[in-house]
DNA sequence: TGCGTTTACTTTAACGTTAAAATAACATCA
DNA sequence: TGATGTTATTTTAACGTTAAAGTAAACGCA
């Protein structure tokens, strides 16, 4: 087991000075070094198999001020909803592992590597942006409010994901339009001759996205001249097992209601099973429109009409967002907006 | 933008050395340090708001020659299956995400942080192993025999989860007894009178999970006389889009074929689709049989009879393996085998 | 009383890297 | 010819932490 090959070896191998070496492998522009020498320390680091010591970098590097590298980039996945729903599972949403997967790639190719974290309850993810030396982080879903004057004053590029209330001044966004979303989705059903509209969701929250799906399905309702019914709207938590729940709710009293909008396929998805298990048949006794088109909203039975966001593209302009954020300091504070579709398959009946 | 909070601002708050800051904070059983300066440090570290820099830990721990601390545990993720499959993200399989999920909160707890990396086709994931110091690896379904030398050469502890092949002498592992359930699916369906049971599986490499299955397959079939058809092994790949593809090939010949065992649920949820769009009712014209027991093979219509393997528990298992095997460099290197579990929901038809 | 031990610290040096300052050889120009 | 600049390199110091070595006072005990 002998000791790590360090920029000293490679140094002596070519029989230049640690700095010559360190100029060469950064491709330094403030300094000139011979073509000759160059060579030399670059096969004598191909030889010695020289990889650099990130964390002898990150602590160099911290020698300018504001100027430490890690090289790290955060991705805080907040664990939002509470245990009893099933959700034991960080990403049990499929839309959190898609979203991690397109962001990965862009991000590896630029030289930086991803953390991922939960978080405790209680705890804050500051620490890790802090011992970590964090470049860049980026929050899913979670308005970092608590202690946001502290948190700024890290002055660590952020890229807030699904989340509302930022004022711009810090924090940049990546957002889907949530309110258009709720607003097409119910429409929709509107136009296919539906008057009586559930509304299955996460949390009203504010600040959160779902409360923008909401109020898009309020406004839609209104333009068709449907007041809106507290008694239809079923705010409880994102995912499978509160869909079903709802359903079997619903499911006790059908000539409520003709038609679901869940503000998310994974709610969908229960939504549809507690019918069926009630013996209501979708698109048949009732119609039914989800939110995130996840994969399993095209494969599922019957396919699932939704709304899509592209979550592909959403991890792509996240992770291009950070990697801008960190290269300008001075990036003006942009909120990015993805925009969205509605995916018409088989779950949505026209009345008319 | 001030200088961080470094131990020196403790150490002179308290009136004392670093050494002593250093010394108190990490519990150092070495030496002994008075009630009360003790006290004096922590105060003063709580008013600072202190948080240790990890790069600088890294780099002071290499000083005690194989003694590295950085305190990251990375988690390789390689793209095994070729783009034109569909598999365009990391995480396609959502087995992946699962499984990083229940990882991740053990780790955290133990004071660790998770790296999460895929791999580029052709280039190592060696670096990251070397530059980030990194004090455990967990890698997903490939075994690294490239250089596998080198690799060891490193001594990082290293888990090796559903890969076959390494030899116990290096690696620790985590595998489901696969070739058990591709036996037990198998006879599942030759105990209810299915003898023309085609399988849809990933390529059947050498040292993968694909081949046990596969091998139980052959066995169970064998054992019920039944000779193994090699025009019956569909043999691509691991997603929906195959299982979808092989199901189309099937449906020209379906006299051929009364069941099929799917080696995985997103595979199995591919074929149901695939036959549901050729007119074959499951499990009335052909029975189906997935494994994985992914979240959504029990949501989704009908709902899969399957295999189950608990990811959860392989998450935190493997997440115990590289801990245990951190601070106990001399554990001896087991293989850690994960039950699974036959779950009968509604995609067999008995013909008995 | 004197010597070894224990307690409670402080000082020093090192980890690998790189920015900044220093140096030295050589070229350019007034 | 000497001042100035350029090129190519080396030396130095610093980042934050901690293991190891050093110190000094207090204590135990023969």
């Amino acid at each position: 087991m002998r000791r790590q090959v360090s920029i000293k070896d490679v140094a002596s191998e070519a029989g230049v000075s640690a700095s010559t070496v360190s100029y060469v492998l950064n491709e330094n522009p403030n300094v000139t070094i011979s073509a000759e020498t160059r060579e030399r320390v670059l096969s004598a680091a191909r030889e010695l198999n020289y990889v650099p010591n990130q964390a002898a970098r990150t602590l160099g590097s911290s020698r300018v001020m504001g100027m430490t590298e890690s090289k790290l980039i955060g991705i805080v996945i907040p664990q939002t909803e509470p245990e009893h729903y099933g959700a034991r599972l960080m990403f049990s949403n499929p839309f959190y592992s898609s979203f991690l997967s397109a962001l990965e790639l862009p991000i590896r190719s630029a030289g930086y590597h991803l953390i991922v974290s939960g978080t405790n309850p209680g705890q804050s993810y500051f620490e890790i942006v802090r011992s970590r030396a964090l470049d860049g982080v980026i929050i899913l879903g979670m308005y970092p409010s608590d202690d946001e004057e502290e948190y700024i004053s890290f002055n660590v590029p952020t890229v807030l994901v699904d989340c509302y209330g930022c004022d711009g001044r810090f924090f940049y966004g990546v957002n889907t339009d949530d309110y258009k979303g709720g607003y097409l989705a119910t429409r929709h059903l509107l136009e296919r001759g539906h008057r009586k509209i559930a509304l299955v969701t996460g949390q009203l929250k504010e600040n959160g996205v779902n409360v923008l799906r909401y109020r898009g399905y309020c406004d839609a309702l209104e333009e068709f001249g449907v007041r809106p019914d507290s008694s239809l709207v079923f705010a409880g938590y994102v995912g499978f097992e509160y869909g079903a729940e709802a359903a079997r709710e619903m499911a006790a009293n059908m000539n409520n209601i003709s038609a679901v909008f869940a503000t998310s396929d994974i709610t969908a998805i229960g939504v549809m099973n507690g019918f069926r298990a009630n013996g209501i048949s979708i698109p048949k006794d009732v119609s039914l429109i989800g939110f995130d088109d996840i994969e399993y909203a095209s494969t599922c039975y019957p396919p699932l009409t939704t709304i899509r966001q592209n979550i592909e593209e959403k991890g792509k302009r996240a992770a291009g967002l950070i990697l801008a954020a960190i290269s300008n300091r001075n990036l003006p504070r942009v909120k990015e907006i993805i925009g969205l579709e509605l995916i018409e398959r088989a779950t949505v009946r026209s009345l008319v």
